[in-house]
DNA sequence: TTAGGGTTAG
């Protein structure tokens, strides 16, 4: 009898797609007074949480059972940990399971709670956990130790020292290794434990790539994804969407456009996360039309998406389709709840739209109907907004009314906004402010030489020009690139090594009239 | 039943 009722639970339950049906066998269980039997208590409550994602209900029957055991903790637990607005609860549900007398955690768990953690005391008291249930010895429960140590700001020491004493690291604990020296931006410790990998898969070489991606390094994390394919690794999406990041921010349009061709024969081109990656990519690399070819096909337009294709039309200037964009994403066609990210776009094409007035209304839409709290990115924005327009006295009224403290970007742009109106005073006070909060960077400290220049203070340029010599404070040399032919030209400020550049300055002077640029010497 | 990888932002 009991052999058949286990039989028709599981066969009821896999044919169950619907609460209501759950409900039914929930009550045919009790009425054979089985309700609270282990087993079926457990299958119902995973079946509730995992299949039918209905978490609520598998609260209910949890709450109800008189004397969860250690399957039942097992089961809830790990419904609660598929969410992180949830991880509170699985912290409180394992610490009334370790005060129950009744029942012991069990290995599965502890990844479980080990997510939930918010700091390196919770991690910490975990840790001794493991230990005490004679736990740290299971590769999965030691892997996501390491994890979460790398997670929480100032762990990773103590998730290498977990990781030099694993005495099984396969695949997995390498990786999250790899990922947690990307994390802190210690790409070149990333890429040892990476090359130490007895084998890899396509999560390792993701987390490398994405890790180089992350922190800036878009070439070293271009030539590992030409590495990958090169080995025959088949790229996923994750791949592809690092890969194309890298590929928007150094222009390699050519890649790009073979990584799209790539997405487009594994038929992945419909994935949100792709679409919004390419739509990036084409947008930083100057196809605006090919930006928004992709952008009109993602059938699944989610916040990203609208905020990328913003972000492509303010960086081309196209400040009213920006904003049609917009309109579109609130309106009836998005119903999109738009972010700080979205506001960022926006402001941005204003700027380069000169719609002042424009902006000012995002800025003042973003708190009043969205309650979003201006970041000091907006105001850096609004700051830029208003000085590229020349109105300098309401830009110093919003810097004085910021309730935080101005940064580079708002000084910076000040600054740049002084400079073409000839405002030299004010631009006096704010290459001072930015020396203030950085004061070995040459860079400013050539700004501010050339405003002393410019008001004709001599004796200030030279003392400025000698503490910076003295400081060896070198300005970073201002860099753009092209792809040509697959091949990235790069030019340095000033660099005359290019074979052609004689021919390519001749250029660039009928073209704009351009002139050197002078600059301070060091 | 338990562990790893993802886009947008001056």
């Amino acid at each position: 009898m009991k052999r058949n009722l286990n039989e028709h639970v599981l066969e009821t339950l896999s044919k169950c797609n619907h609460l209501n049906h759950l409900k039914q066998l929930q009550g045919y269980l009790t009425a054979l007074g089985h309700a609270h039997t282990h087993f079926y208590a457990f299958k119902l409550i995973r079946f509730c949480a995992l299949t039918l994602s209905d978490l609520s209900y598998a609260r209910l029957i949890f709450h109800h059972h008189p004397s969860p055991n250690t399957h039942l903790f097992t089961a809830i637990i790990t419904a609660y940990a598929a969410h992180p607005a949830n991880y509170p609860s699985v912290l409180i549900l394992f610490r009334r399971m370790l005060r129950s007398q009744t029942t012991r955690p069990n290995q599965f768990i502890f990844p479980h709670a080990l997510k939930a953690c918010p700091d390196s005391c919770a991690v910490d008291s975990l840790h001794a956990q493991i230990v005490k249930s004679g736990f740290l010895f299971y590769p999965v429960v030691q892997t996501a130790l390491v994890d979460s140590y790398s997670k929480i700001s100032g762990g990773l020491p103590d998730a290498k020292k977990v990781f030099d004493e694993m005495s099984e690291r396969n695949v997995v604990s390498f990786t999250v290794m790899v990922s947690g020296f990307a994390r802190v931006g210690d790409v070149e410790s990333a890429v040892r434990v990476f090359d130490e990998m007895p084998e890899r898969d396509v999560p390792s070489w993701n987390a490398l790539i994405s890790g180089c991606a992350q922190n800036g390094a878009f070439t070293q994390g271009i030539e590992l994804f030409r590495r990958m394919v090169w080995e025959r690794n088949m790229p996923n999406g994750v791949t592809v969407v690092c890969a194309l990041s890298a590929c928007g921010h150094t222009g390699m349009l050519q890649l790009g456009r073979w990584i799209h061709g790539y997405v487009y024969k594994n038929g992945f081109v419909f994935d949100s996360f792709v679409s919004n990656a390419l739509v990036d990519m084409y947008g930083k690399c100057g196809s605006l039309g090919k930006a928004r070819k992709v952008f009109g096909m993602n059938p699944e337009k989610g916040l990203t998406s609208w905020n990328s294709m913003i972000n492509c039309f303010a960086l081309h200037g196209q400040s009213e389709s920006a904003i049609a964009i917009f309109e579109q994403m609130v309106g009836s066609g998005g119903g999109v709840r738009p972010d700080e990210v979205t506001f960022i776009g926006l402001l941005n094409a204003c700027t380069h739209g000169g719609l002042v007035e424009q902006g000012y209304r995002y800025f003042e839409m973003m708190g009043r109907e969205y309650g979003i709290e201006p970041r000091i990115e907006h105001y850096g924005c609004l700051i830029d907004l208003l000085g590229r327009a020349g109105r300098f006295d309401e830009a110093m009224e919003v810097v004085n009314g910021m309730s935080m403290e101005p940064d580079e970007v708002v000084w910076g742009s000040l600054l740049n906004g002084c400079k073409v109106h000839g405002r030299t005073d004010l631009a006096e006070f704010a290459a001072k402010k930015l020396l203030e909060i950085d004061p070995h960077n040459g860079g400013y400290g050539i700004m501010l030489a050339n405003v002393y220049g410019e008001l004709g203070q001599w004796d200030e340029v030279r003392n400025l020009r000698r503490t910076l010599k003295q400081q060896k404070s070198y300005k970073v040399p201002g860099c753009s690139w092209i792809e040509v032919d697959d091949q990235v030209h790069q030019f340095y400020s000033l660099d005359k090594s290019n074979p052609k550049i004689e021919e390519l300055y001749g250029l660039l002077e009928s073209l704009v009239g351009f002139k050197n640029e002078v600059v301070v010497d060091l």
